[in-house]
DNA sequence: TGTCTGGCGTAC
DNA sequence: GACGTACGCCAGACAT
């Protein structure tokens, strides 16, 4: 394979682009027109030709030889529009992003530097490639190089005989052809009276221009005839100057020119700023890119005017300007799970640090601005900073800020909070690791004091307060609380249960490698589809990534009617997914002198305002199977106590009717009756109770397949309705809940207006492919912007009940305490002797939250432990 | 030996 | 390709 040289004629194609496509600027309304047409040129460039070497030509603009020639050479030029002019740097950096090389080579236009490199390329027998609109370059065509030429929407390839096809006359006769026509955009006159037509007939006709003057008493028109007797002059000035040089004497090695691929961070940076991010999927890993966030610019840091204070007199000084200040940030330093030190910042580059261990004394005087409520606090995740201020008995008061919390609130989807990324994106700094930790603490508050004024604007901005100061602010500290008490857990019921499961799996597992005739890793989804397909069961579905045999548990189970083999495998699966993942999992975070496990929430990691729950996840415990509620019942209250679990009932249908407005949802739920009974006979048309009871089951999938904005296929697969009942249940559905159908059409179409879509209280949620050219990424974006609304608010609402509940719990001294949230329910650890007063007074807190169209029903129950509590 | 990805499964 | 949001276990591939 011959190597390939791909020279692009920059103007040209600029000023093509510029013409082809109108009226494209990014939202801030800078025009992009011409950037984007040349870009996607590069890139068809690079993605479908993948050239060994490719360069971009410019002209300086400098005066050459030609003009020395004649004067009048390009003086007929018009000014570059305005809109134009602005788009050339970022051409040029598009040029740069893309690791295309650019030449511009003073004193010599773009052409004859395309013409020496074309010629040079050539004769060391590379193939060559010039990207070109102008006519000029068709006589560089020959053996070895091409045009390559935009023609409407595609590009084709002229070589000498394409050449021939489109002017008429061979490559080496189009110099000639030139200087007879000449070319009215460079003011080279050609012979005055002779335009196309008639310079290729007289080409074609002698062969030459050489000819052509030499025989023009021949010439057959008048004009003409005279206009070659007169001109002679002028047209051989005209043919010097549409000649393009081949031998400059540049000094460009070819290697210069070897094409090496984008550089994935400046070409997200640029085409992220130029709002091109559909082109951006095939060039650069957008995932990974987009994850880090690179900004444009970003500052590297020199270290802040820090000092370490080490005596009262300094330390007293600084907590004086504190409180002058009235607000300050702070850092702790942290030694394992416990403050090292704490570093804090008044004002930017400015920071002192404390240090606990060598001083513990000085805790004392750290509790005072952290307990006095007048003086605003802000931190990077705040609720760990609270926990081990907790173990020494200090709770601050007043407001605690929390910059993790706000980013987040600025843009949920990341799910990556940490300094250096925050610092990154909204300060646009980088830093060098510090060389010692006091130093490090140091500028995390300086950073943190600085992101916090940045942010709370931004928050004020897109009018994120509320949730801010009224939902996740108020939380952190009874999270904090939540996490340090844990709930407690029957460790010997566990043990048990394990011992049990052991042997039955050992029972299973022999069975199914007698079964399967040989012995296998039945925890491997490979092997286990290597086995299947060994017995004969056919394949019906294969894995999204890899394309192996899908084992999923719905695979098996169609699989079940054929083989024993899948249902022992379906029951293998269950009793070592909750022995694993549970029974012998949850005693390894048991704190072994209390009894209990303490969950982190992670208040910063979904993209709708849900809480997260990490080691142990005590979000997922399971309930569905007999098994599972064996594992609920380990999760008890301490003696003497009960465990209370309140949960929200249908809790994001009351939202769907109450943001829809749906007269039909509203009017069944204010009259309390049964949704899925409800929607059993308005869809399903269910007359008497026992049509009822059987049509309530795919009711209910129904209803909760509708927030997620289920199609015919989902709706089928989990029904076992065919594809066109589970249509025809939809349409049905829909023409009943004419509000939520009109939500469902509406919102992807808001969310394309301004880009995100907020909760009731204002949580919003960026739909970023909510354009997207994809259609199935488009779809699940489409999805995600009905999706995030209606759990969102879910989550605001029980959020809000936490705090009301805590509050109320604290107000009236009881000692009742929240454990656990999960999503639409609170579990909570109530005293023998509030027994009767608690479960009212949490049941008027959560269903009065706030008020909706709807009421909100919260049921609750009361029991030794957790599986007890939820079905009294 | 550690780290990452894919497949799968638990919850709401 | 087909239902939204999470976390965690295990296998297997790959880097160290």
């Amino acid at each position: 394979m011959k190597q390939r040289v791909f020279l692009v004629d920059g103007m040209s194609n600029i000023f093509r682009a510029y013409y082809a496509i109108r009226g494209l600027a990014t939202s801030r309304g800078f025009p992009t027109n011409a950037i984007y047409g040349f870009t996607t040129m590069l890139r068809k460039l690079i993605l479908e030709e993948k050239p060994e070497y490719l360069a971009v030509v410019f002209d300086t603009g400098e005066p050459t030889f030609r003009h020395e020639v004649f004067p009048e050479y390009k003086a007929n030029r018009t000014e570059m529009p305005d809109d134009l002019a602005l788009q050339i740097p970022y051409i040029h950096r598009v040029c740069e992003a893309l690791g295309v090389p650019v030449l511009a080579i003073s004193g010599y236009e773009a052409d004859d530097v395309i013409g020496t490199l074309a010629r040079r390329a050539a004769e060391q027998g590379m193939e060559v490639v010039i990207v070109s609109n102008d006519k000029d370059l068709c006589q560089l065509v020959s053996e070895n190089i091409r045009i390559l030429r935009a023609d409407r929407q595609t590009y084709v390839y002229l070589d000498e005989k394409g050449v021939q096809e489109r002017l008429g006359v061979r490559p080496d006769q189009v110099v000639d052809l030139l200087a007879l026509w000449g070319d009215s955009t460079d003011n080279i006159p050609g012979a005055p009276g002779i335009g196309e037509k008639g310079a290729v007939q007289l080409i074609r006709q002698f062969g030459s221009l050489e000819q052509v003057l030499a025989n023009w008493e021949k010439v057959e028109k008048k004009s003409y005839r005279e206009s070659l007797r007169d001109h002679r002059d002028l047209i051989l000035t005209s043919r010097e100057l549409v000649t393009i040089r081949t031998d400059l004497p540049l000094d460009i090695e070819l290697d210069r020119l070897r094409y090496r691929g984008p550089d994935p961070r400046r070409t997200y940076e640029l085409f992220t700023e130029l709002e091109f991010t559909s082109l951006l999927k095939d060039l650069v890993d957008v995932e990974k890119l987009a994850a880090e966030r690179v900004t444009e610019v970003v500052a590297r840091e020199a270290a802040g005017d820090y000092l370490q204070l080490s005596d009262e007199r300094a330390l007293r000084k600084w907590m004086d300007r504190i409180w002058a200040a009235d607000r300050f940030a702070f850092a702790l330093s942290w030694a394992n799970g416990d403050a090292r030190g704490i570093a804090m910042a008044i004002e930017p580059r400015a920071a002192a640090y404390v240090d606990l261990t060598t001083w513990p004394a000085a805790w004392e005087m750290v509790r005072e601005i952290l307990e006095n409520g007048l003086i605003v606090k802000c931190t990077h995740d705040a609720k760990s900073a609270v926990k081990v201020f907790a173990e020494r008995g200090i709770v601050p008061e007043g407001t605690l800020e929390d910059v993790m919390i706000a980013a987040w609130l600025l843009n949920p989807n990341r799910g990556k909070y940490d300094l250096r990324a925050l610092a990154r994106e909204h300060l646009r700094i980088e830093w060098d690791d510090a060389p010692d930790s006091w130093r490090a603490s140091a500028r995390e508050a300086d950073v943190i004091l600085r992101l916090n004024g940045v942010l709370a604007k931004r928050l004020a901005e897109l009018e994120l307060e509320r949730v801010y100061r009224e939902i996740e602010l108020p939380l952190i500290g009874i999270l904090a609380e939540m996490e340090r008490i844990g709930v407690r857990v029957d460790v010997d019921a566990l043990r048990e249960a394990s011992e049990e499961l052991e042997r039955e799996i050992e029972a299973l597992t022999r069975r199914i490698h007698h079964v399967a005739g040989r012995e296998f890793n039945i925890n491997s989804p490979q092997q286990v589809g290597e086995v299947l397909e060994a017995h004969g069961l056919v394949v019906t579905r294969r894995t999204k990534k890899t394309g192996r045999i899908s084992t999923s548990a719905d695979v098996l189970e169609e699989l079940a009617e054929e083989h024993e083999l899948p249902r022992l495998i379906l029951e293998y699966r269950e009793l070592v997914k909750l022995k694993s993942t549970y029974i012998d999992a949850l005693p390894r975070l048991v704190n072994p002198t209390t009894g209990r496990v303490h969950t982190t929430f992670n208040q910063t990691g979904t993209a709708t305002g849900r809480l997260s729950s990490a080691s142990p996840n005590l979000q997922n415990i399971p309930v569905r199977t007999p098994l599972g509620r064996r594992i609920r019942r380990a999760f008890v209250a301490e003696p003497g106590w009960l465990l209370l679990s309140a949960d929200y009932s249908q809790i994001e249908l009351r939202i769907l009717a109450h943001i829809t407005g749906d007269p039909e949802m509203t009017e069944a739920f204010r009259r309390g009756l049964d949704i899925h009974a409800h929607v059993a006979r308005t869809i399903f048309g269910a007359q008497t109770p026992e049509q009822e009871q059987e049509l309530r089951r795919l009711a209910k999938i129904v209803n909760f397949g509708i927030a997620y904005s289920i199609g015919a296929f989902g709706l089928a697969q989990r029904t076992g309705l065919s594809r066109r009942e589970a249509h025809r249940v939809i349409e049905n559905y829909y023409r009943t809940y004419r509000g939520v159908r009109r939500f469902m059409d509406e919102t992807p179409k808001q969310a394309r207006r301004t880009g995100y879509v907020r909760t009731l209280f204002g949580r919003i949620r960026p739909i970023p492919d909510i354009a997207n050219k994809n259609p199935s990424l488009r779809a699940r974006a489409e999805r995600e912007a009905i999706n995030a609304p209606i759990q969102g608010t879910a989550a605001d609402l029980v959020k809000l009940a936490m705090i009301r509940v805590h509050h109320a719990l604290r107000r009236q001294n009881l000692k009742s305490r929240l454990l656990l949230q999960v999503h639409d329910e609170l579990l909570l650890e109530v005293p023998e002797e509030e027994r009767e007063i608690v479960p009212s007074l949490v049941k008027l807190e959560m269903e009065n939250v706030h008020r909706l169209n709807v009421p909100l029903v919260v049921e609750i129950g009361l029991g030794r432990n957790w599986m007890d509590a939820k079905g009294e």
